[in-house]
DNA sequence: CTGAAAGCGCTAACAA
DNA sequence: TTGTTAGCGCTTTCAG
């Protein structure tokens, strides 16, 4: 027994492209072109090849793919939090998109944690996506360094972000705050209030919030603040509190529909008169702000097509179509219900 | 100039370890060692190596790692939706457990149907994770076997599959609505009624149901189908049309809480006193659950915990750490409140 | 239209 | 503790 070149790299066990190969009875590189540019080998080859496919049952190895050619096919995806959020509508716009034309989805969740963001974005970069989304701007300079470096598409969601990395699909989340600020004055309210978390969203729409305020005339009242992400929980928590303080309030602006539907919730429990005896308003439109009874003021922000849009930016981007970076504004729409 | 092996494969023209080997003055391994395994290396070389890592921005080509090595560090977790649904907490307490282990996730959505899910199952096999997640049982025979011939720990959650391909964490859907058909006969209701989709858990929940209906002598009335995913609107329509035939209907069951959610508030909606007039009970327990007005009797299930489950079974198969195929049944609690 | 050769960037065995 | 060597499974030139 000659002890051929002793192998030293673990082999995988798995059919691979070679396997094909002898059992089409062709060379490697047909069956490559057979999976790749099919229109590029002649159609009995074709169908030789798949055949032993079939056959046996292969798995194009898209690690080994990706490796030595330039594309992973792989686009990753970094949102605050998945659960129970407006950013699961998000990947979901993202995903569908990219799945037909043959991409997977890398997720991860920063949970708005800087140093977590960072390593995560270090990981996802380390598998040499062809293209990542993330929400907002970088919780970090060194995350932003990071994916500057990554000289891929990147395209930035839910905030039309100051100095951008490279793409933006959002929205103004200041100009979100302005529509029911406005809204708020035209209807009479005097004592608004803001309440949300400490993000940089969050953040965004009080500030416009609280400039359109002034701008009428009026000063908001002191906003409350609550941690992200928001939960119905923190919604009620945030109504007890205003109440228990006992000041005039008499509209409150909360950052997410979440939150407002939790407090929308508590007023019911406790027979607080909405919007008679205090107004409330969301953001997002989701389902159930609509559903809700009554049904909820809100900001419409279709995370959905957030996902899409950002989605076909970075399918444009890798195919090299369009120039520059874009920067898509999707804009707001202040949808009035009967919370207000 | 002597064209010396011109280079065919293209190079990506980020730094390589071998850059920072030459940095650092060491071999390529004692990077790849640095980096892997730092206890093997003396501290004076390692901090040498960490230092030209950091001075270049060195990002690892897991890619290229994985194809090396045994282990590709990514765990696929395929779901029927992410957007809405009480999946989107199954994946992130699988991220979470994962995330600080080093893995990454490749995320993929059915959309409920069986050719999507082969093509995904397919796509994320060609990725060679080390483990995979799946909500029950695959949609097709194909995919079934395909994921069995992948050779890879493989854990299904949500329903405790009959014939599982390899680890099971979930809870018996049958006796999630066996429960709730105990709940409504001890209740006195009569004229009882399933909500659900055409899914195979949503299935499961009615054979329980209607099963214990029988063994109390009562006929479940004939089921009302809904579309997966579930939505409030649904719900809202398939309170509709229940209340539109006009039968004697006094309790619903609905496969979801958002589905019971959606009808409750209908019911709000059309003056219909809950539990009054119809007893309304739904599945999963979500926050809104609890915080509805009035509050919702339904099952208690925590796809947050069967995703932590699933990450730590997957680890210790990883790691070759326990024996045969575990089967972890989580169990199903009714939580009685104020709609039945 | 098909094939041969040359890597992609890294890890694993082996030796020093 | 560190270095050398031989691949992992595929795509990409370049020839034919």
């Amino acid at each position: 027994m000659k002890p051929k070149t002793r192998t030293r790299a673990v082999p995988t066990g798995r059919p691979r492209m070679e396997d094909v190969a002898r059992l089409a009875g062709v060379s490697l590189v047909t069956v490559s072109r057979v999976l790749n540019t099919p229109d590029a080998v002649a159609a009995p080859t074709r169908q030789a090849v798949m055949e032993a496919v079939r056959r046996i049952g292969y798995v194009p190895n898209l690690t080994a793919g990706a490796l030595a050619g330039s594309r992973s096919r792989i686009i990753a995806a970094v949102v605050p939090t998945i659960a129970n959020s407006i950013f699961a509508d998000t990947v979901q716009g993202l995903s569908d998109r990219l799945e037909g034309e043959g991409y997977t989805i890398l997720l991860g969740q920063t949970g708005y944690d800087a140093g977590r963001e960072r390593s995560l974005v270090t990981a996802m970069l380390g598998r040499r996506p062809d293209a990542l989304m993330l929400v907002g701007a970088p919780l970090s300079a060194a995350t932003g360094r990071l994916l500057a470096a990554a000289k891929i598409p990147i395209v930035q969601t839910w905030e039309m972000v100051r100095r951008p990395i490279d793409h933006v699909v959002g929205f103004s989340n200041a100009a979100a705050g302005r529509v029911v600020a406005e809204h708020f004055v035209a209807r009479g309210y005097r004592h608004v209030r803001f309440v949300g978390g400490a993000d940089a969203r969050s953040k965004a729409r009080q500030a416009g919030f609280d400039a359109a305020l002034r701008a009428a005339g009026m000063t908001p009242l002191p906003a409350v603040t609550v941690p992200s992400p928001g939960t119905l929980g923190h919604g009620r928590d945030a109504l007890c509190r205003v109440l228990d303080e006992g000041g005039p309030t008499d509209a409150l602006f909360f950052s997410t529909d979440v939150l407002a539907i939790g407090a929308l919730l508590e007023c019911q429990r406790r027979g607080i008169a909405v919007p008679g005896r205090l107004a409330i308003a969301g953001l997002g439109d989701q389902d159930l702000a609509r559903e809700m009874v009554p049904p909820l003021t809100t900001v419409r922000i279709s995370g959905l097509e957030i996902g899409r849009r950002a989605a076909d930016l970075l399918l444009d981007a890798i195919a090299g179509r369009r120039g520059g970076a874009q920067r898509i504004d999707l804009g707001v729409q202040l949808i009035e219900r009967a919370t207000t």
